[in-house]
DNA sequence: ATATTGAATATTGGATCCAATATCCGATAC
DNA sequence: GTATCGGATATTGGATCCAATATTCAATAT
């Protein structure tokens, strides 16, 4: 049709997406600590907007399950509970493991590749903080292979939920080091088309996760 | 603390979430068409408010996936392909096995007989749109005891999005009689307390409703 | 000294207003 | 007659304003 590159501009940022964004890439990474109050007016200020699209963002976060709102109090970062974290936890095993298991099949190796250089970074990289993006890279990049869109949504909203939690444990642990091994070994599996392998070590993967969180934690916040 | 009956006005009703509500219901239910665009100026005269309440309405049914926003252009009722269907069908059967596997053990004979009780309900009344309600009504009951919430949750919203299509075809189908079976059998193994039993029951369960559906619609939508 | 009250301030939810974009429709060129 | 352009209207996104509620804190009573 058109011979120049184009953009679909009706799906680009708004204000509201933006300041969205920006909130949940916080909370995900742990920059705002649970339980602290999300201004509205302060928020506006930083962007230079009005309230109006802060409002939105907020509702956004409320319905992802990120921060809790009450009538007339405003917003606060929602943390989990460790039952709750566990929850979550168990919760990746079952949806991750089946999406797994439906990927392997679809796996080219230009997906191996991808993922194989995404360890390859991990390794390199010592920066602890970027492990969680590396981590979610890795597995996602797996897990796009299944062609199950609604199961991806699924899933990243329940890492959101988790993710804070899971960096601060990895980084006081030998988290780090399991992770490599775990994920060298899943990434075998699935080069060798072994599909349940795949997917029963990516749910003892998780698992490990949650109790090594367990430990560490204790009996956690809230 | 308090010798009288309270309640948590601080969580209590805003307009917006008088208005989800009522969108939501209109769209789960199916009374609103897919496609079918949401006008805010219209739906605010309609519950008498601004459209600001109205605009947070949209934006928390565009987060369950409910609508779909194009900026400038509005919310439009976000219809299913026959492929998403599908894969939302396939979510449940894995998600809704493992909830029920995990209730049962904590089944007690109150549980049963409400579940009970909503089978009754459900063979006396004709009424085909009422029984999605109790559709629902009957698996929730069961799936509380697993005092999972987040799993509840997800389990919730993946209903939302499919419900419609299974209200059309059951009434079109032999759809209830199976169902009314399908469900007898499931409380059968729960009541005599055989978890693994329930759980590929209900998984059959849900993807004979998928298969059923897939039959009676074709190519589907979209 | 501590608990209670009430005014002052801060914050949110909603209404109204304005700007940006989409949609519709008639005019014009070919 | 058909396709394209340009203005009128409709609709959304965001800003500003107002009302309702929460929070703070000083004054007071016990």
């Amino acid at each position: 049709m058109a011979k120049f590159q184009t953009v679909d501009i009706g799906r680009s940022a708004s204000a509201a997406s933006i300041i969205f964004a920006a909130l949940r890439r916080a909370i995900v990474e742990g920059d705002l600590a649970d339980g602290e109050p999300l201004r509205q007016d302060e928020i506006a200020r930083s962007f230079n907007t009005s309230r109006i699209p802060v409002r939105e963002a907020l509702t956004m976060l409320e319905q992802q399950g990120l921060v809790k709102t009450e009538r007339y109090k405003g917003a606060v970062v929602a943390g989990l509970s460790m039952a709750e974290a566990t929850e979550i936890f168990d919760f990746r095993a079952l949806v991750e493991a089946e999406v797994m298991r439906r990927s392997v099949p679809n796996m080219t190796t230009e997906v191996l590749d991808t993922a194989r250089a995404c360890l390859e970074r991990f390794a390199a990289g010592s920066d602890p903080m970027q492990y969680g993006d590396l981590n979610r890279e890795f597995h996602e990049t797996l897990y796009r292979a299944s062609a199950l869109p609604y199961h991806l949504g699924v899933i990243e909203n329940a890492m959101d939920r988790i993710d804070r939690y899971l960096r601060a444990q990895l980084v006081l642990s030998d988290g780090m080091d399991r992770a490599r091994r775990e994920h060298l070994v899943i990434l075998d599996a699935c080069a060798k088309g072994e599909a349940e392998r795949a997917a029963s070590l990516t749910a003892e993967h998780i698992r490990g996760a949650r109790d090594s969180l367990a430990e560490h934690m204790g009996a956690g916040s809230r």
